[in-house]
DNA sequence: GTACATTCTCTTTTT
DNA sequence: GAGAATGTAC
């Protein structure tokens, strides 16, 4: 069975090698350019790697080459990628290339590396080495405390946007005393930078680092204590680094430092498929490139041992239209293959009817699930699909979706977990005190906060304090003091060492969270506690308990069921590094892809990544790629009228097949005229008047999403009609496209024309 | 003061 | 359609 992770190249490319008589067996599989790349081992190598050129390919037998030739021993080689998933795969490969397993090297996430690096001196900046790693869900209600602090309206002031400011100045490498008046924004009334220092103060005193901090504080490490930077650099002989176009500042800065004394750095990347400006990577970085290492040498990969010629000519095609690029061109010689399709449907529904249709078809003509992927542009398009899955029983796994670690009862869990390792996590504390209730609502957190707050300790201590006191009474003291009891005992448990499963499983028994939602009777609880049971399984791989939240904060990986054969489902971001025979790219709507924000925020810029984004789908596909946009999109629940995206324009005809069940009367001539206009409509404002082909799709589904016909309905008074939302109804009054109904069950109502249909 | 019901706002992508 | 903020009932 075909494993849909396994990032080796799709196609062996020993046809096209000349033979290499010279040298170990694994160079022999390499083309020209690669093997150039891998064996140029000293000085600075900037791999620009087209998609499906062999990138990952080259990386890893480079990394097996210096290790195999004596160049250097695997603890002076220091690789970085941008996901754990690409790591583990890098090291199993180097490892089968070596046929041995490697052991003490640095190899992993930027995030992990700097990680073991600020744990060894975390004195330096103020931190004990046990320091707590915060995910983005404890920096969010860390800064909302913040704001609250400060009587900020938080409406005005909304802690996401302050994390958004804080986290793209970690990503330049800006510390609070970095921050110029040039550099404030308008955040409540140019606090921001005050905000910022504040929040690392509690940070520190949290004993705590945010995702930013791993590498700011390496930095700030290595440019306060000459000594420690000297050892590092002396020790990374070789550095190695995937997907360079995505390196932030920081990242940047951190391994400029790191090569400084050998410069013997490879850096790997794709300016094309650069996807992740919005979370600070620079592409400048792989621009500037030979800049930062003088005499670096060059090499292109440009022959692609993936995709047909159609889909190259239609990703190619669509990326020239980027004006901010290096330039590459792809090639290969595997000619023709099928034409990319192109579909055009009434609506969302008809759309997963199609990518369901055709799915059923090429598992009938033997075609493995696994080879195939769905990729859509926001996470929220999955919902739909899944529904549609579920329906037809045709298996598939969400890949990186709904992350195991981030769901409500694992976050739960694990805050027991952490209160029980750590004194000062206050916001593990805060997240449990009142889960499940036990009487202790938020004037009682808030007299906690106050103590705590003064007496500069902890807040669980402040809860000791006040339950000797006279503060509290009634339920609020006895519920705390039963909580408090139990986190000493689950302590004493814990320094007796008692085995992780049997105390985690003692905590969710205890504390009574599972009994809550056993009690639960709502359709997600069964699985919410299916979910407890799967941590509890999966505490048994760590031996203790700092080792185990150590890898939930950064190896946040998915425990997807791997196994089995199942059509992936995944967003395009998450599809970056992986490669199908057949790709569906659903959602090719003005507004959906290209984002309406990504335009609204990024401009220019802002269309440049979406089409990057649009060529790393079509790039993922081997054989098949089958993109769809539909007319009428449920937003919200509400109905949204759509035009065909702009990409779409950019496809040549020459290499797609073009069908459609709708007919635009105005509207779809617009979009053709200036694609230099980046900012369009938002979706769904102009009324595109869309004619529907064929009826199919209407009289196969009679479920309520089907949208509003339309054409306008003749509305009259006593017209009995049906409402989404509200059900059925009869009209009393009409004023423009405003009707007044008197809804069976919600009651007299005030609802747009377009929502409701005659029945 | 707490618990429950209701209203209101957002949803791009992630280590 | 969910999660949080707000309003209302104990």
């Amino acid at each position: 069975m075909s494993d849909p992770f396994d990032l080796s190249d799709s196609t062996s490319n020993s046809d096209s090698v000349k033979p290499r008589p010279d040298g170990p067996s694994y160079l022999t599989a390499l083309n020209e350019e690669q093997a150039d790349a891998v064996e140029t081992v000293e000085g600075a190598v900037l791999v620009l790697a087209g998609a499906g050129t062999g990138k990952t390919r080259v990386l890893t037998t480079r990394l097996a080459h210096i290790l195999n030739s004596g160049h250097a021993h695997p603890g002076e080689t220091l690789t970085v990628t941008f996901t754990n998933k690409a790591a583990r795969e890098m090291k199993s490969r180097v490892e089968r290339i070596l046929k041995h397993p490697l052991e003490g090297w640095f190899l992993g996430t930027f995030h992990s590396v700097a990680a073991r690096i600020l744990r060894r001196h975390a004195e330096v900046v103020g931190l004990k080495s046990d320091f707590l790693i915060l995910d983005t869900d404890d920096q969010l209600r860390l800064l909302k405390q913040i704001i609250e602090s400060h009587d900020l309206d938080e409406k005005r002031c909304p802690a996401r946007s302050l994390s958004t400011i804080i986290n793209k100045w970690k990503d330049r490498g800006l510390g609070p005393d970095q921050i110029t008046p040039a550099e404030e924004v308008a955040f409540a009334d140019t606090m921001a930078s005050y905000l910022y220092r504040d929040y690392q103060m509690r940070l520190c005193k949290l004993n705590a680092a945010d995702f930013g901090d791993l590498l700011l504080h390496n930095l700030t490490i290595f440019q306060n204590e000459e000594q420690i930077l000297e050892e590092y650099q002396q020790r990374f002989r070789y550095i190695l680094v995937d997907e360079y176009q995505d390196t932030n500042i920081s990242q940047y800065l951190w391994l400029r430092l790191l090569a400084q004394k050998h410069l013997n750095i490879c850096c790997v990347g794709d300016d094309d498929q650069s996807i992740y400006a919005w979370r600070g990577a620079e592409v400048n970085n792989i621009l500037n490139f030979e800049k930062d290492f003088p005499g670096a040498k060059v090499v292109r990969l440009e022959r692609n041992y993936r995709s047909t010629s159609h889909i190259l000519g239609a990703a190619s095609n669509l990326i020239a239209h980027n004006e901010n690029r290096l330039g590459k061109t792809l090639w290969t010689d595997v000619n023709g293959g099928e034409k990319v399709r192109v579909n055009g449907l009434w609506d969302g529904e008809a759309e997963s009817q199609l990518l369901l249709d055709t799915i059923s078809d090429q598992q009938l003509n033997g075609h493995s699930l696994n080879e195939i992927a769905i990729l859509v542009r926001a996470s929220h398009q999955t919902r739909p699909l899944e529904e549609r899955f579920l329906r037809t029983g045709l298996p598939f796994r969400l890949v990186g979706i709904m992350r195991f670690y981030e769901r409500l009862e694992i976050r739960d869990a694990i805050a027991y977990l952490r209160v029980i390792a750590q004194d000062s996590d206050d916001l593990a504390f805060e997240r449990i005190i009142n889960q499940p209730k036990r009487g202790v609502g938020n004037s009682t957190l808030e007299k906690l906060h106050v103590v705590a707050r003064s007496a500069d300790y902890p807040l669980i201590q402040a809860a000791r304090d006040l339950i000797e006191s006279d503060e509290l009474r009634g339920r609020a003291k006895t519920g705390l003091q039963d909580l408090i009891q139990l986190i000493d005992q689950w302590r004493e448990l814990h320094r007796k060492e008692t085995e992780l499963p049997i105390l985690a499983q003692k905590v969710l028994e205890n504390s009574g969270y599972l009994e809550m939602w056993k009690k639960d009777k709502s359709i997600q609880a069964p699985g919410r506690i299916e979910n407890l049971n799967e941590l509890i399984n999966a505490l048994h791989e760590f031996d203790t308990l700092s080792a185990f939240l150590e890898h939930i904060s950064l190896v946040i990986d998915n425990s997807e069921r791997v196994e089995g054969d199942m059509v992936n489902i995944m967003t395009l971001h998450g599809a970056k590094g992986l490669e199908f025979d057949t790709v569906f790219l659903p959602g090719w709507e003005e507004g959906l892809f290209p984002h309406q924000r990504a335009l609204d925020e990024g401009g220019l810029k802002g269309l440049e990544e979406e089409r990057r984004l649009a060529y790393v789908g079509l790039t993922r596909a081997k054989h098949n790629v089958m993109i769809s946009h539909v007319a009428n999109r449920n937003v919200f629940g509400q109905w949204k009228s759509a035009l065909p995206s702009r990409f779409l324009r950019e496809l040549p005809d020459e290499n797609i097949v073009e069908t459609s069940e709708i007919l635009a009367s105005g509207g779809v001539e617009e979009i053709n005229e200036d694609v230099s206009d980046w900012n369009r409509p938002k979706l769904g404002r102009r009324p595109s008047n869309w004619k529907r082909l064929s009826q199919s799709s209407q009289q196969k589904s009679n479920f309520p999403e089907t949208p509003p016909d339309p054409t306008p309905n003749a509305f009259r008074i006593g017209l009995r009609i049906f409402h989404q939302k509200y059900g059925y109804g009869k009209i009393l009054n009409i004023e423009g496209n405003k009707l007044e109904v008197s809804f069976e069950k919600a009651g007299t109502k005030k609802v747009m024309g377009s929502y409701v249909q005659p029945t």
